[in-house]
DNA sequence: GACATTTATTATCTTTTGTTAATTCCTTCT
DNA sequence: AGAAGGAATTAACAAAAGATAATAAATGTC
């Protein structure tokens, strides 16, 4: 491993604080930086021209995220990410990330390991939560797999999440609880 | 570009043909083999140990697909993977793809970009049509995506993957139709 | 602390989905 | 061609979800 390549890596790496409510990325921006949550929670939205905000994602501590459509699909993003707690990220920028990491073999390896393969399994597991379980089978994954995120977010944002109503979670909760009473 | 490494790539990769009803990659197994389909159709599914098989996904030419679950998650394959058609596929291990790919940087960028990007494009456009779109919406969606899939497979393949029963399907398609008729 | 706003729950009604089963249609196989 | 098996459609009913509105609870603000 040739630790230059590390350093110069780490050089690149920015620590930024955000305020509650505060947008750390902009619908329909291009930016390519990367986000790792260091603390806080944030919310990934997509605001359609007629409708409400939809929730698409929430991100505690350790998780990271990016503006997907810019970084793959060469467009504008498509969501907005609203701080929903004070919150600290470490931020690179998707350019600076490839160009560093591949001038080194093992540095490539492994941060493809920890990016690229995290970013994958978190998406194949929510699709096999999809396609596999039910909505009330979903939360209750949720609520396993997120345990730190179901007491912090609003349940308006984690229905968006599983894909139904805010209404129709209440229900489903209500429907556990007198389950277990 | 250092087009011995390429050539060291294309070595590796080997074509395979799979009559109809074989199984390219069996629950339980823990090969990490890459296949891109060149020719034909595949099916990744699930068998719980009570009840009904569920498809996943569906990969017709061009795509390709891989035990997520060995590369990944370092268990076995929740998966098997059966060809619905005669089919010829590209295959190569994923321990040979990154030992040649992380030899050289542009081969690394260009790979990655192929390969990491393609799967995580599809992933998240999949999700998202999970959270943003009603059943009817997300079938609508998926015969404009995949065409050529929906006149080749059976329809309770298709209704497992949106994420919705076999007759369920049936009666979305019969109201788009009478809809339009 | 009191008011205003947002969020969660509950209620009502409509629509859709799941489940099971019967029927029809289509393939496949000998 | 005819039989057999599988797949799609349709029907009937129960359960769940969407939509909308009213109420209750919780938050935020001054």
């Amino acid at each position: 491993m040739n630790f230059i390549h590390l350093l110069t890596l780490l050089r690149k790496v920015k620590i930024r604080s955000f305020k509650k409510g505060e947008l750390l990325i902009s619908e329909g921006c291009t930016k390519t930086e990367i986000f790792f949550i260091r603390k806080g929670l944030v919310r990934g939205f997509h605001t359609p021209s007629s409708g409400d905000e939809v929730t698409f994602q929430l991100y505690p501590e350790t998780y990271l995220f990016t503006n997907i459509h810019s970084l793959l699909f060469d467009g504008t993003s498509k969501f907005s990410y609203e701080a929903l707690e004070p919150t600290k990220a470490y931020v690179i920028d998707h350019a600076d990330f490839i160009k560093v990491t591949s001038q080194n073999a093992n540095l490539s390896e492994l941060s493809q390991k920890f990016m690229g393969k995290r970013v994958i399994r978190q998406a194949f597991q929510r699709i096999e939560s999809f396609v596999l379980l039910s909505p009330e089978e979903r939360y209750l994954k949720y609520v396993q797999d997120f345990p730190n995120v179901v007491n912090r977010a609003p349940d308006k944002y984690i229905a968006n999440v599983l894909g139904i109503t805010p209404v129709s979670l209440s229900r489903i909760r209500s429907r556990i609880a007198t389950r277990k009473a």
